[in-house]
DNA sequence: TTTCCATTCATACTTTAGGGTGATTTTATC
DNA sequence: GATAAAATCACCCTAAAGTATGAATGGAAA
């Protein structure tokens, strides 16, 4: 700001200054011709000109072209990062437990029964019980069945 | 910005006009104690002053503001195709027989030995063979771990 | 207080899966 | 023709999965 002002001054300066010798020079040949008495059609057509110029001159230094900005939007395609989104309102409406899609997850990963019973804390029957349970819930015979129905159903991931 | 562009033509506009004023109450005391012998000289005076203005109006009128094109992207989801895509180098390096992979994508697929049996018309038997084999190769114990084994090298969809 | 549901556990039994061993036939390559 | 691999089949045995029945406990809702 305090930059742009010095520099706004330096500008009137130097605006002033050519004016003034302008002028200096008008009068300078002002007096030239009053002096001789020649031409004096030539010496107005002169005048006119360098006028000219220099309103041509000023304009084009103060006036600022103004920049007209035009927005273009381009569609860029962008693909969605592949993240399992659990189906909620299928997994209501089968009415899992917790506990039975957790049973349903590990076999999914490829536990046994007794595998599953020893990372849930619980006995081999508890197991068994849950995955009757589940087999009913999802009207399947046997594991695989339920793994299948369940990645399709988006339940597990 | 724009705002800014105008306020500084306007000043000077204002100096510019504000000088010229001064211009003519000097050439108007100076036309004063001048004006019994020197009329031609009001008259240059005048030239000047119409001539520098005329020349500031064309300057103004010719230039042509800029456009300037600015592209933004945007980003637009796009659904990928859900297809899958067969993992040939692996398949190729676990050497899995046409056969054994028949009879794992019928074990994903939910099937019992006897179901894959009767699917692919051979015995009961064959069926443990190849299963035998294809849990070999696939270093699993189950047929679960060899589904999720599977899935996870893109094997079978 | 009663009822319902989830969770846990047990027992007995049946079915299926999985491992081991061996044999025969078919197919492809040299 | 010889060889190796794949495919097919059988039999025996064990392990694991799956079914049926029953019981106990705790928590939430009516």
């Amino acid at each position: 700001m305090k930059w742009q002002a010095i520099t706004r001054n330096k500008q009137n300066i130097l605006y002033g200054l050519s004016l003034a010798l302008l002028l200096f020079l008008l009068k300078w040949l002002e007096l030239r011709f009053l002096i001789i008495h020649h031409a004096m059609e030539i010496y107005i057509g002169m005048v006119a000109l360098v006028f000219t110029a220099l309103g041509i001159w000023l304009a084009l230094k103060l006036a600022r072209p103004k920049v007209e900005t035009v927005i273009v939007e381009k569609p860029v395609p962008v693909t969605p990062a592949a993240t399992f989104s659990l189906n909620t309102p299928e997994l209501d409406r089968l009415g899992l437990s917790s506990r039975e899609l957790e049973v349903l997850q590990l076999m999914a990963d490829g536990l046994s029964n007794q595998e599953i019973a020893g990372r849930l804390f619980v006995s081999l029957n508890t197991v068994k019980t849950h995955a009757s349970r589940l087999f009913e819930k999802l009207d399947v015979k046997r594991r695989t069945q339920a793994i299948d129905k369940a990645k399709r159903l988006s339940i597990i991931p």
